[in-house]
DNA sequence: TCAATGATGTCTTCTATAAGACTTAGAATT
DNA sequence: AATTCTAAGTCTTATAGAAGACATCATTGA
């Protein structure tokens, strides 16, 4: 059945159809982070499938945690501003096994046009607006991360030194709540380095010591990388957690 | 059905007793890795349930990689012996984005007693056996990766040097084709170090020099560990990659 | 009287089954 | 040699009922 109204997909399953159908609402906004979405039933008579077709659907987007499922309750669209979403982009740990919590300090937040590196990564075009933010993270008194980030202009305008410091929680929960944007996935690379002088300064080391370097593009919905991010981690008491499957 | 006849897993849902009985079969090496499991409509008959329940405990096994479908030939026990699963635990990857062939070479393969460390890791008493491999692998004629491997020597019977040179492949194929042992998952702690003297030497690299340290326990069947490595990564031209979902 | 308890209804996701479509590969046919 | 057929496998879709969450409302007990 309607294999005619629908312009995207035709020849693949009905699943994949509304699957993509969903995305596409969220995309579009329909349902905000955090939202419920229509039931499966209601979703199934919208689309004209059963049940278990959007069950289906769904239990895709699940496993790619762009929705939650809970029980009894719904159907949720996954939101950064959940206490167990914290820490799900930071795998950094410390190595004697305890939970921790890092406090922040902005250094710096300025406008800047892209350079032809950032703007490659964020598909803009050399010299488009950009805001560059430095700042610092430190455990148990000690500065810990240093971290540069560049965000598109377009899409982050207004956003200052003020703005961040009355923020008091994680970077994606304020990009969610304030600038509409959800971060869906991200790809990491990364490298030991030395500390330079301004490296060694921040982070209270002798110059030249080992750091991990992680350098992160963030995308939405879509696959739209939103944010560029340079992290300089001290893995001296602490180091970066991977699991392979 | 069949509730009665089921020593584990009682008050779970059915698919998750097959799902059990699957992996016990799999634990108990009933298929290889490679060979073809019995279709889902034998198994369905074997555990009489549906060919639907089945399925679904077959799609969370391939979820974790221990199966392969494929459509219209059958389901697969997982195998490191293909070439689509050679990098799949390598997370290292060329700043280029050209493909790489890592060049192998043993430099030692000796008897040990496990260290403490390294017998709780394993979890093994300490003084147990053990099986500690040195090795260099090269890029391009450089030296990238130093890397030290501890085995349990119960399991790992018999290996030396020379069955380590006779062999040409990966690592995981090699335990899996010798030693009937299949690397299921592996967990990594990542830190970036200063290259010591023998660092340095083995490396080609000035003292000093920030490495990547890559510590990986890697499991078998039930969780149980069987392979710990520490790999010390020049990441100078390369890079360990990450995605973050 | 009032608060705590328990039954009930409804809406949700979750589990299980069945039927037919699609894929693959090799045998049979032309 | 190319084509068609067939058998055996997985994949897709639909349906029915079970199980969880929660609000409502009646009942109970002090």
């Amino acid at each position: 059945m309607s294999e005619l109204n629908l312009p995207i997909a035709s020849f693949s399953p009905l699943y994949e159809q509304i699957k993509a159908m969903i995305l596409a609402s969220l995309q579009a906004s329909e349902w905000l982070p955090g939202e419920a979405i229509p039931s499966e039933m209601d979703l199934a008579a919208r689309y004209a499938v059963s049940q278990g077709t959007v069950r289906k659907a769904i239990d895709e987007l699940a496993a790619q945690n762009l929705l939650v499922r809970r029980q009894g309750k719904g159907t949720f669209v996954a939101t950064h501003q959940e206490d167990d979403w914290q820490y799900r982009f930071l795998r950094l740990a410390p190595d004697s096994g305890e939970k921790f919590h890092l406090v922040n300090q902005f250094l710096a937040c300025v406008q800047a046009k892209a350079s032809p590196y950032i703007a490659n990564l964020l598909k803009l075009k050399a010299g488009d607006p950009i805001i560059h933010i430095d700042r610092v993270q430190s455990f148990a008194g000690q500065p810990i991360v240093f971290e540069e980030i560049w965000l598109p202009g377009a899409r982050f305008k207004g956003l200052d030194l003020d703005a961040l410091n009355a923020w008091h929680g994680p970077m994606y929960a304020f990009y969610e709540g304030e600038y509409a944007t959800h971060m869906v996935r991200a790809e990491e690379k990364i490298k030991a380095v030395s500390a330079d002088e301004t490296l060694a300064m921040h982070l209270n080391l002798p110059l030249g010591a080992p750091l991990l370097s992680v350098e992160r593009v963030a995308f939405t919905y879509g696959n739209k990388p939103v944010e560029i991010r340079h992290a300089r981690y001290d893995t001296s008491e602490q180091h970066y957690e991977n699991k392979l499957n």
